[in-house]
DNA sequence: TCCGTACAATTTGGCTCCGAACGACCTGAA
DNA sequence: TTCAGGTCGTTCGGAGCCAAATTGTACGGA
């Protein structure tokens, strides 16, 4: 369990790590606090829902995104799931194997590949989603109705922001530096 | 980019889908846009100021937990800073053979280490986290400063609320069933 | 008809992360 | 003194995830 010290407790120390250089509290207790609340609930729910029916959280949010839009193409299940397309490959496949999903070739266009719940996914869905909306519950009880709101358009406006303007806010910070290769994946060829 | 469709959108489709079972709209706004808002704000640090010093996300929180609290044990690091006992040996170990972090064996109990910075390691911090703090305020610009306020103890409340009554309501949930194995990792001896 | 370009999903390589197992160590009671 | 039970950090197995490379399809122009 995470957070026995305190956020604004760590602010004090940082204020007078850098003494003098001023600091944005309340941002960086915003950025604190929402990964800090990501995995916790993620944690809880994988824990209590999920590990049940034997799923992960990116398995059931690909699950969520089909059952919810219908038959899509894959790569507006991965944009909206928030995954690379790379890795849907991996999960479809894993679900599409336990009969969860299904897979059909688009009628017209031979580069797209549909996706959809079987039968099975659908009871799936149905029986699993209650019971994780139940803990989307749990884990908000603290706030009240309004509380709720406030904090779900505060981090949709975080989420606008870094969507709207954060290329061009990197590509302003580099400013034609090199791009910094990302250390983890496969290497270029050359 | 996700997020095309709009999530109200989405609540009226899941809606339609469950015909008559109520559901908590609020409620799963907040942990949608908590999960949005987490992988948005750590990507866009990853590619803005941590990829251009070689720090994974992971690695700028340890050093960060290291910096604002001092030396200290690795078991509170690791707390502190979200993640497992077995993902700290790794990723301190990786600080520590570029010279960030020093570890050291407790004086009077030999179970424990102790982690601190090195002077290279405190004058990355000093040069790193002014910019990382600059690109909180960035992802939280929509926001003014009671709005900021808001979100973050609307978050605190949750992760508290899981941290309190987390473990409680996975038991309850249970109720005593099969505690349901992780799907991956090291499987049981037995 | 034959390219070249564009764009789709998939494959591949490498790192990250969790959590069970493990071994070292501490402690208190017999 | 011994040793059983607890706690610590580390090791290790397996899945997750990204992004480059690859493979396959579409389509417009020569």
């Amino acid at each position: 369990m995470p957070g026995h010290r305190s956020i604004t407790e760590a602010e004090k120390l940082v204020e007078a790590k850098l003494g003098g250089i001023p600091i944005r509290h309340e941002q960086m207790a915003v950025v604190a606090n929402i990964y800090r609340a990501a995995s916790a609930v993620r944690q809880h729910l994988e824990n209590s829902v999920l590990r049940g029916s034997d799923l992960t959280w990116t398995a059931f949010v690909v699950l969520w995104v089909v059952w919810v839009w219908g038959e899509s193409e894959t790569r507006h299940v991965a944009e909206e799931a928030g995954i690379s397309k790379g890795t849907l490959t991996g999960v479809a496949r894993t679900l599409e194997s336990r009969g969860l999903l299904r897979r059909a070739d688009h009628p017209t266009d031979g580069r797209l590949v549909l996706i959809s719940l079987t039968e099975r996914g659908d009871e799936l869905m149905r029986r699993v989603f209650p019971a994780f909306n139940e803990e989307e519950a749990f884990v908000t009880a603290q706030l009240d109705s309004g509380q709720c709101r406030a904090v779900a358009e505060g981090l949709r406006r975080v989420v606008l922001q870094v969507e709207e303007h954060g290329e061009e806010r990197r590509r302003t910070l580099l400013d034609g530096a090199a791009p910094a290769p990302r250390r983890s994946g496969r290497r270029p060829k050359s």
